[in-house]
DNA sequence: CTGATCGTCAACCAATCGGTTGAATATGCC
DNA sequence: GGCATATTCAACCGATTGGTTGACGATCAG
């Protein structure tokens, strides 16, 4: 039985499904809306948000025939009160997070 | 190509790494000592230690015969940054980090 | 009703993962 | 030298992962 913990890392260990969760950061998206930018399916899409979803990373809610996805950053809690034990890290640094941001977004190449 | 963070979440995604993690906390340890409470083969925890190594979370140092292996909590920064910007978590909080080791430290079973 | 759009499901595939065992490589001890 | 200790390597195994494609069920528009 997979500890909560497992399956959060998990989710976060695939740059598809970070990049997925900085996009949900600025505005929830339906599904297809999602996977637009992405060079692949969107049955692939769909899967890694189900995975998210599973892992409480995000939320899903059908209005229509549209499935909205919601970020749900309390989820990540634990596993940032699990990290930040080990490295007693400097209170929140939100510059450091869009650096990020700008680094890992581009990440999808265009061919 | 597996990006930075891929290979630290997918590390951080499996109990026993987690739990060697927490070991190493407290004291730098041999291989064979980290080991030695795991219920599964040496080699099996080799391999654990050098996936934690080659994602940067423990660095392994041969004195001797026996490889001394520590923390590298630095390694966690990046990947706590990136995830405190979801959450605008609240500043590092031990209280909940000790009861997460709590929680997770017994979870291998005596048999 | 018809047709297009939204999303998932099912089956498949190659690659990776977490584990095993047995042999191999250092190194230390006497 | 010779044996024990510490650790990794190599081959293997079953399960999981990340992707594909094609069919399918809902829902909306005309």
């Amino acid at each position: 039985m997979a500890d909560r913990l497992d399956i959060i890392f998990a989710a976060l260990a695939d740059p598809t499904r970070r990049r997925i969760l900085a996009m949900l950061l600025e505005d929830d998206m339906a599904v297809t809306d999602v996977a637009e930018p992405f060079e692949m399916s969107l049955a692939a899409v769909s899967k890694h948000l189900g995975l998210l979803s599973r892992a409480g990373l995000i939320s899903q809610e059908k209005r229509g025939r549209v499935k909205w996805c919601k970020l749900e950053p309390d989820a990540l809690r634990d596993a940032s009160v699990w990290m930040q034990g080990f490295g007693q890290f400097e209170p929140v640094n939100l510059d450091a997070f869009e650096r990020f941001l700008d680094t890992e977004l581009p990440s999808q190449k265009d061919p």
